[in-house]
DNA sequence: GCCAACGTTGGC
DNA sequence: GCCAACGTTGGC
């Protein structure tokens, strides 16, 4: 799940209370479906950082809510609203996810470009610009090996 | 700041 | 339903 850190970022999920916060503000049809449809309870997630110095992989953090409507697009005083989201028909979705830990250092998207083992991930691909996207069981233990 | 890539919009 | 124009993303 990426986010950038000047908006928003790890440590500021880590100082969220409870390190929890839902993942609001996904305007992408591809992205929203992931999360709407994919997503439960326990299932966890890499931090991105993205458009930053150093994009890359930044800690994990743990899905802890089911996925529910995002409160944001429905909020006319909200930068993320919606007005063609309707309460009845919710468009947007989001999940709440808990800060678990970062990782010993960013593991940079230059160094998860080198390896072949993860040339599949949606992440790696071409003018990608998914913000939520999954990550096979395979994928996320070959980049944990990575962490120093 | 540049620009490639992609998604969305809207005229027809 | 097509597709050009436009806006956004995000690495560099």
């Amino acid at each position: 799940m990426k986010s950038e850190p000047s908006v928003y970022s790890l440590q500021d999920l880590a100082q969220a209370p409870g390190g929890t916060a839902a993942w609001d503000g996904v305007r992408n049809y591809q992205a929203r479906n992931f999360i709407r449809d994919q997503m439960q309870p326990g299932d966890l997630a890499f931090f991105y950082h993205s458009s930053c110095a150093q994009p890359g992989i930044a800690g994990i953090m743990e899905v802890v809510s089911q996925p529910y409507p995002d409160p944001t697009a429905l909020d006319p005083a909200d930068e993320h609203y919606d007005p063609k989201s309707d309460p009845a028909n919710p468009r947007w979705y989001v999940v709440d996810v808990r800060y678990q830990r970062a990782l010993s250092e960013v593991i940079p998207l230059a160094r998860l470009k080198q390896c072949p083992e993860l040339a599949q991930m949606p992440l790696l691909r071409r003018g990608n610009r998914l913000s939520v996207m999954p990550v096979t069981p395979e994928q996320w233990r070959y980049i944990l090996t990575l962490e120093c």
